[in-house]
DNA sequence: TGGTCGGCTGAAACCGGTTTCTGTTAACCG
DNA sequence: CGGTTAACAGAAACCGGTTTCAGCCGACCA
């Protein structure tokens, strides 16, 4: 028993109330006696009523839904910020909408409406252009998530510089090594970009030459193979160490080097960037940066919510999460004493 | 020049029309004289208009969305079916919904809700009640993928049976091993839990005794990693070869087996499934079995698209997408002739 | 007994679109 | 010149909820 697509005014007329009844009782507002309260509850369970959710939304002004923008999805990272944000939209009552921008050309366009269908939009770095999300920002709030925005909208990213100068300082100056290479395509995203920079940094710093420039490839696990097919195959003397810009890359190209019978960190050593939890699993233990990735996009999430339960405010700034940079065997540094590895 | 939330009555009264004409103009729809056309449009440019999503889905009946229910998020694989799901939504003009489980107790309540938001479900299989996943499909389209739905819910999986089979007797007769150990956990999903019965399958239909238990770790490499530590640790006697639920668990034994200073497959094989693109690359490179990810979640927003389109016919009947082994170095087969590596 | 107040209910307006239906106008025809 | 028709514009109804506002009724008080 119970029909679907019920309407709040069917429900009023099969419990013989107004539908103002109706809807005080599903939603619990107002003052209703219980004799009324009876029979409406008595209506909705027969019939398996729930309100839909357009009426209401319209009736609110509030889509009760977020979005959020990708370039493309890819690997664990994704899945990791897809959760994080989730995991703060479900609790307010909040869907999730997502929408990849991926290949498509007409993607700005896609985020403008879905602007129109949200109540506020996350939107990874770099995903469009700066034009269209100033545009969009007019309509909805909108945050920034692993880059910077353009005017004041909002964003919240990874310390990428601090943790990256230290990784690439601790590889060159207490490891003492020299000939590194950096995996990972700066024009890709703003983050592999920051990284990118800070590895030149520290060399510049200690006065070494970095090298000009890096192997540009994407940032999964088998662009990683493919990296050190590049880096290890052949000709080409091979790096004293591969500092890649996640550790997707990372493990591919510690693949590839324990399929070529090299050894980690003896003949190569190689550093990673996230922490995912493989890195801490594998032998050798992935020196990597630990960065709260989750918490990127859960951060977004509330900054979201929040603007748009206060319109009219814009929470402004940029917030800047910590990362910490994690030793481990993959780079030279000893072991833990007790079979632990660093986490 | 454009203030944000313009609605079409205010619209209207900017150009002097009636509001239909802004409709009719905005959707292109009816016939509307160059004059009043030119007068709307110069209206909705200067002001950003952009119709509310919420107002014409209520006209419309429909919500332009689609929703996508996961257990949870991890890794790649679900970024492949996020990816095939939307691939086929967002032509269609329809949103894509996302939630996720997890570790909800209310979930069940949430994908109800989810429903009266969307156009239609696709859900993965084993991640709520049948009950709830009735009760779901008598409000909209639904359709279980990578699994089976109760009653006449239509559902899109792959063929996991036949090319376990397959792998498995490839294992036994064509390389003569014994003492395969199967790593994945077969509760965990409809899918595992065919991989698992095939592979006792094939065992069986060979005379041969399998495993009684498999090692039941999650899908994600780093439990590879782990199943490796388990397997390859110490005490027992090491396994002849190791088939794995998927890719990502295989890639982790991989890694802990290459890193423990195995040989593979000299001194163990490893198989995966799904083909993931670094299967291909990985040294010694992956023997699986190539399923068709993106296309599972396809096929279901197709199915779904077209169940909402013309409401009242259910598509019924179960999809099987065919699979195929792939047979590579890792399992004992030889490295083809030319550099290449299966794909 | 009359007046006030508070609790409860329902009619109606509203959210932002689409669509039907009616009416006006001009063109075209006999 | 009267009549039919096609092209176009706008008023109003509608989608499914929520909320305001007015009104009814009983209790309580003077």
């Amino acid at each position: 028993m119970s029909n679907s697509r019920m309407t709040v005014r069917e429900i009023a007329k099969l419990a013989g109330v107004s539908v103002a009844t109706v809807s005080r009782v599903s939603n619990g507002t107002g003052q209703v006696s219980e004799e009324m309260r009876r029979r409406v509850l008595d209506a909705i369970e027969k019939h398996g009523y729930r309100p839909d959710h357009l009426g209401r939304a319209l009736a609110a002004g509030r889509h009760g839904a977020l979005g959020l923008v990708f370039p493309g999805l890819s690997g664990p990272y994704f899945t990791e910020l897809i959760q994080g944000f989730e995991s703060e939209a479900v609790p307010s009552r909040a869907s999730v909408h997502i929408l990849c921008t991926h290949l498509r050309s007409d993607s700005d366009d896609q985020v403008l409406e879905m602007g129109r269908r949200v109540d506020g939009v996350a939107v990874m770095g770099g995903t469009i252009s700066d034009e269209t999300l100033l545009r969009l920002a007019k309509t909805v709030p909108v945050v920034v998530v692993a880059g910077e925005g353009p005017g004041d909208i909002p964003s919240v990213r990874a310390d990428n510089a601090g943790s990256m100068l230290a990784l690439t300082r601790h590889l060159l100056a207490d490891h003492d090594l020299r000939d590194l290479v950096f995996v990972g395509n700066p024009e890709g995203s703003p983050d592999v970009s920051e990284r990118w920079a800070a590895f030149r940094q520290a060399h510049h710093d200690l006065g070494i030459r970095p090298p000009a420039d890096p192997v540009a490839v994407s940032m999964q696990q088998a662009d990683g193979v493919l990296a050190a097919d590049q880096l290890l195959g052949g000709s080409t003397p091979r790096p004293a160490g591969v500092v890649c810009a996640n550790d997707e890359i990372a493990l591919g190209v510690l693949v590839g080097a324990l399929g070529r019978g090299l050894r980690v960190p003896q003949d190569l050593i190689i550093t990673g960037f996230d922490d995912m939890p493989a890195a801490a699993l594998v032998t050798p233990a992935l020196t990597t940066v630990r960065q709260p990735v989750r918490e990127l996009t859960a951060e977004a999430a509330r900054l979201i919510l929040r603007a748009a339960g206060q319109p009219g405010d814009t929470p402004a700034g940029g917030l800047v999460l910590p990362t910490e940079l994690v030793l481990r065997r993959s780079c030279g540094c000893p072991a833990p004493p007790t079979g632990g590895t660093g986490r």
